[in-house]
DNA sequence: CCGAAAAGTAGAACACATTCTATTATTTGT
DNA sequence: ACAAATAATAGAATGTGTTCTACTTTTCGG
């Protein structure tokens, strides 16, 4: 299982074999075609009950991450508080990463439509990316050992792990001004990704304890401005 | 214990507290002097055969982890192949984290003295930078259930990872030529620090099969050009 | 409504990091 | 060289993720 690829293989499409419930923890991959997706064929739900099943568990995990980390949010107490048993738990999510996983995609969830409802307000790609990232490092501080749970989880996650390319693609459109993965060369795909990793890293520092918020806030400061040169607002030129 | 701290504290100095024996993971601070560095003053040793323990613990590890990766490397096989005790293990390394440290330690020891060796070539700085990385990225290549194992384990580490700051102090001695901790800018050192962590990133991509050798090395370029724009080697101005 | 398949449950079982205990070397100060 | 201190050892014990077993409900096609 632990086997590291490094030749790239099938796109690693869909990774649970058998696995018939809902699980599919499955942030997915980036959907083909943005067009629709109703959310239960995708996840191969059956019936509302397990959707019901599944958000218990995950809230119950994101409510245990919330006090003492990772660390409290053991299987068996994710199970025994989301009211199913522990092989449901494991039937859902086949480990704690995935669990794990499900837990940031939500947090992630809140900061998008957090950024839909307050749009960053600086007038340069640069600051809008910096604007976004330390928001949502602001999120994450409030709650740090879910954050550094989550994080390092993330990190660690052998499943697919859509944290950097959703953070990627969420800053190639505030910064790009309404660039998606599609329409950003792939120099710019690159660069969004850069400073989505450089964040991840200078977070990571913070929750170590070797940075202040300002000193992230530097930080990104000087490598967005160096990353995100390009992204010169499109119409204006 | 894993309580993140989010609020610097004390500049973490030493992090064992009582453990009277070797111990010291301590991938050392980039011995000020590139000359030599006696190992037996540096990590408190007592005696010779404490030594000889130490490394035969740390040769052990790093031979499992090159079979299957850091499940392969269970603390129980370790001592048995070092030939110590469970205890004794314990007692050089408090956890496995702080044995992986080790090991990662003496990898970039390794690299380091190959570059020093062979020197990159390239003539800008970020060429130089690129050059180094990819070094270390084939390096690591050879032995991916290593490498995998060992980046992983570094950026979960609780304990103090020299891992991204050696690899800064690294990139900005060639890329800025002789540029060290202490006579770079802390801009400086901050982009240095964030191509290490865009390398990292990378590296981890690739390690999960989502990268190959030649999309690395493309993005690293990008990211490194941007970063290290202003590292002009010093004379020439 | 019936029976098979799928999902859920309770709880035992297993694996491995980490800790603890009792005992036996080794080292060290004098 | 001797006693106290320190290191090492063998191995049991603990904690938690993960797996497995046997059994009960739900769901669903007919």
């Amino acid at each position: 299982m632990r086997t590291p690829h490094v030749t790239i293989e099938a796109p690693v499409a869909s990774r649970l074999p058998g696995p018939p419930p809902p699980s599919a923890a499955g942030p997915a991959k980036t959907k083909g075609a943005p067009g629709v997706q109703s959310e239960s064929a995708s996840t191969g739900v059956r019936t509302r009950s397990q959707h019901q099943r599944r958000k218990r568990i995950v809230q119950a995990a994101a409510a245990l991450a919330s006090r003492g980390g990772v660390e409290a949010m053991q299987m068996r107490t994710v199970a025994e508080r989301a009211g199913v048993a522990l092989g449901t738990l494991y039937r859902y999510f086949p480990s704690k990463m995935d669990l794990v996983v499900a837990v940031v995609g939500e947090e992630i969830d809140l900061l998008e439509s957090s950024i839909e409802r307050r749009p960053p307000g600086a007038t340069t790609p640069p600051g809008r990316a910096v604007d976004v990232l330390m928001r949502a490092t602001r999120g994450l501080m409030r709650e740090p050992e879910l954050a550094d749970a989550l994080i390092r989880s993330l990190i660690m996650a052998e499943v697919d792990t859509p944290f950097g390319d959703r953070m990627a693609g969420l800053l190639l459109r505030v910064a790009g001004d309404g660039l998606t993965a599609e329409t950003a060369t792939e120099e710019q795909f690159a660069l969004a990704g850069s400073l989505a990793s450089v964040w991840v890293h200078e977070l990571l520092e913070m929750l170590r304890g070797r940075r202040t918020y300002e000193q992230i806030q530097r930080r990104i400061e000087i490598a967005a401005t160096r990353l995100l040169v390009d992204f010169q607002p499109p119409p204006s030129a």
